[in-house]
DNA sequence: GGGGGATCGTTGAATCTGCAACGACCCGAT
DNA sequence: ATCGGGTCGTTGCAGATTCAACGATCCCCC
């Protein structure tokens, strides 16, 4: 794309091939996790984080608010994702009791089962398809730009 | 999570916090330029992608397998996205001269034109969410690191 | 104590994507 | 010639995500 109208800053030639080797290199790395996950243990990525998130959680049990903002997730998409891992069985939902307005998501243990059996390979292959491809370095580096990019996005 | 099977190898707790800082930015970063480039020219992320590879091809016109495996897109997806592009008269399809199974899709000038009154602001995207945000070293950085997991993932 | 704006989570419809199956076609081996 | 495996692109459908709207609740401020 050329401009005749000046005023925009187009990416140098070096700036678009980073740019485009991060388009590429993300879609390619989360459909090889996705499709790891969903033919290993039949998890979407998203239930699997949801999963993750709440086992750390106090009580293993984290309100859907917290679970949207941590992942950076919508929070109709954590409605759908939270009552497909209901409806499996591997999450309950009630009513907080500090806040008439909130709910609270706990893992049941059939949840952390789950999540235990799942984890090993999923974590293969973060190391398979990212950490092993990298040097400590080139992942620190990454994770540094990604948590600028993140924090220049904290919604206000 | 804890492991009583020793085999797996755990990400460190640095490595998980990287790890961790690259989806949620990515997340957040797909979802500030896919609402930009929805609200104010009306194209998904993936139509954009297919109008600038087709922009920069021989004769504005690319098959449908460069631009599945260019993009990193299933061939299906791809399918989708130029079915709707052609449906807004943006691309045209014709069957490939040289290859009975082949199908060539052609950007149209009501494609070009919209490409380029797109481009502009989904550039100033890309710079006040990702360019602005790092320095030159760490945009090249992150450039390198998903060249390398982009390449560890090119497909057998 | 009672608005009024804001937050929380859900809902149903619309949209996008993946999956499996398919027909058409290519090409090398026979 | 043709057979067979492989590639190409599409299709219908199921699944996942977004979007807009909504009711319920909270909390600040008068």
């Amino acid at each position: 794309m050329s401009t005749s109208v000046s005023e925009v800053h187009w990416l140098t030639a070096e700036q678009q091939e980073h740019w485009r080797a991060f388009l590429v290199g993300t879609a390619r790395l989360n459909e090889a996790l996705g499709r790891q996950l969903e033919r290993d243990s039949d998890l979407s990525l998203s239930e699997y984080e949801v999963l993750v998130r709440l086992s750390e959680a106090e009580g293993r049990t984290l309100r859907m608010s917290l679970l949207a903002d941590g992942l950076a997730h919508s929070r109709s998409r954590i409605t759908h994702t939270v009552r497909r891992l209901e409806a499996a069985g591997l999450v309950r939902r009630e009513a907080c009791a500090a806040d008439g307005r909130g709910v609270n998501c706990t893992m049941t243990d059939a949840g952390y089962a789950r999540l235990e059996s799942a984890a090993p390979g999923h974590v293969t292959a973060v190391r398979t398809h990212l950490v092993d491809v990298l040097t400590d370095d080139q992942l620190r580096a990454l994770g540094e730009a990604m948590s600028a990019v993140r924090d220049a996005l904290t919604p206000a």
